[in-house]
DNA sequence: TTACTTTGGTATAACGATATATCTTCTGTC
DNA sequence: GACAGAAGATATATCGTTATACCAAAGTAA
């Protein structure tokens, strides 16, 4: 096997200096038609690929960017992800994607290992206990940084979703559709996002002069929906809807719902938050708040470049609004 | 500002030459307990951070593994990547991970990108047309490569799943139960993966001397499943049973019998193939083949490692085997 | 004493790219 | 024919590390 081929290598097969060879393939200085042609095709014949970090060494610039998510088996996330990589590859960038599982301290050492090696740009959904030890670590290195979802820290850019004014409107759906004994599940930690989502239900239900308000944990599965509707129902009988976290927790709940002989959107209500791909094939098919993770996705990115671009740029903070998609999990109230 | 912080910076400090302060941080080389503190002192306090790009351009040494996967948003996928990284982690490599969402073409653009980026070893499952040039381009510049899933030549290492065994179990499986009216349903194009798994029903089936054979497409989604499924029982009214390329499809496939009015395990009985998470809370829960995708990772893991230790090390193929867990969908033909 | 080894460190040359300065040839103009 | 300027290429220094060779001083053995 031939060692990795180099501009030094490239070079001699075309019988010209490495620099020029460097210049050819950036499209800078002046080169002849003629050596171009040679050393283009040189480069082809030995399969040349530049070796950015030496590139990255010399000029300082670094296209690789870093994504840093919380949980990589949540196919919300996953569609996200595809909207950053199809802009940031379309501009040149490379994107690698870290899986910290909402463990603090492998994030830790993931974002110690980034840096170590060199990233350009960060995209970073923090790990639920991130210490400010870490945000600090990111700031110290002046690494491009966009924060994504839970916003933590008020010193970096951000890009998340109306959180409130989206459950609000989730909430608002089911007490038009007559609904008096709403409940919220999903979420464990009261985190940023899962604060701002309980809020929205509870200026809906104070508007509407309901109660009581009742919050219901569970994590961020099926399967753990499923047992927290069955617990919930347990606890509370008379809840005829239910205001979900996310719509893994959702379609978890409409399968306890099921199991337990219950029709969702007939004898309870469900609305979900994401809309990711299942909810369409569910049975029955889910009514949830929609955000498009493309479209999300393609925001993020485009704020980082910006971000890169210019860091001098003051802290910017974005947010999306979630659409409501009217399926069949939810309906009036049962009056059979 | 200061600059970012270099070798130089902390040798001017601590008051001695580069050379020493690398051998102080590295542990290697000799050096009195008196200047490693004035060392390890100065670099405390400048912050001294590692360049490992810099470094790895030197050595050669580099602890950045690349994981190329096809399709992200497949759960399957998402649990082998969190087995890989446990062991890779552990072992000091950061894993970073790219989605080629089964397109050659962005593939190859990615793939590029990490020579570009100096990867010290690749996991990678080849898109379904990847071209041979892509092989080859891996083969030049030496980087130490283990493919997934899919096999598509025979100069690298392997680490895959006996499919043609476990559909076989999965067929017999059904024909034991007492069906005779088989088909197989699920993937798109003939990739040697399908191709094995279908042998392995076609074998059982002829072993039994069971027939015809019905081979019917579908997307690897539930929503394709469950079109298909429809499709498939319009086409094919006397099928009983059938033995699916994946747990989406199979799943899918069970929503579009329940769509249909048939109960999955009853009027038709259906067998997966991953054992997904969804698949134990689905209604009703889906019997599967299982791999412990973990199991998969770390082993995914361990042979990469063992190539990167050892590049002379012949070629290896390493193969697992699924087990069969029954659950509701499959039973005995209905006799209603 | 002479010669050989060990200890603790430094000098220097890479790694693969880019930026800058420099060096030949050609032009064209007067 | 002399000279300015452009075109086309090269020489050299540099980025932040690590590998190798080397060196001075001190200890050890004959």
């Amino acid at each position: 096997m031939p060692g990795k081929p180099t501009l030094g290598t490239v070079a001699k097969e075309a019988g010209v200096s490495i620099p020029t060879v460097s210049q050819v393939l950036r499209g800078t200085g002046r080169i002849s038609d003629k050596t171009r042609d040679r050393v283009l095709q040189a480069a082809k014949k030995l399969h040349y690929v530049p070796d950015s970090r030496a590139a990255a060494m010399r000029s300082g610039e670094n296209r690789e960017i870093g994504f840093v998510i919380n949980q990589l088996s949540n196919p919300f996330n996953a569609e996200v992800v595809s909207g950053v990589v199809d802009l940031l590859e379309a501009e040149g960038y490379m994107v690698s994607i870290l899986d910290t599982r909402d463990d603090a301290s492998r994030q830790g050492r993931q974002l110690e290992a980034f840096i170590r090696h060199g990233r350009g740009g960060l995209l970073w959904v923090p790990a639920l206990d991130t210490p400010d030890e870490t945000f600090d670590l990111l700031a110290t290195h002046g690494i491009p940084t966009v924060t994504f979802l839970r916003q933590m820290r008020g010193d970096f850019d951000h890009v998340g979703i109306r959180n409130a004014e989206a459950t609000c409107t989730a909430t608002r759906h089911l007490i038009s559709l007559g609904h008096q004994q709403i409940a919220y599940l999903g979420g464990t930690e009261m985190t940023i996002v899962r604060h701002e989502r309980i809020e929205g239900y509870k200026q809906a239900m104070a508007k509407a002069g309901l109660g009581p308000v009742i919050v219901w944990k569970s994590e961020d599965t099926k399967l753990a929906g499923l047992h927290a509707m069955q617990q919930l129902r347990q606890a509370h009988p008379e809840v005829t809807a239910v205001v979900c976290n996310g719509d893994m927790v959702a379609l978890g709940a409409c399968l306890g719902l099921l199991r337990w002989g219950l029709r969702p959107g007939q004898e309870v209500s469900v609305v979900g938050f994401d809309d990711i791909q299942d909810s369409v094939v569910a049975t029955p098919p889910l009514t949830t708040m929609a955000i498009s993770p493309h479209e999300l996705g393609r925001k993020l990115a485009s704020v980082l470049l910006g971000r890169i671009k210019d860091a001098e740029m003051p802290v910017t903070t974005t947010e999306i609004s979630a659409e409501l998609i009217i399926r069949d999990t939810a309906g009036p109230p049962f009056t059979g």
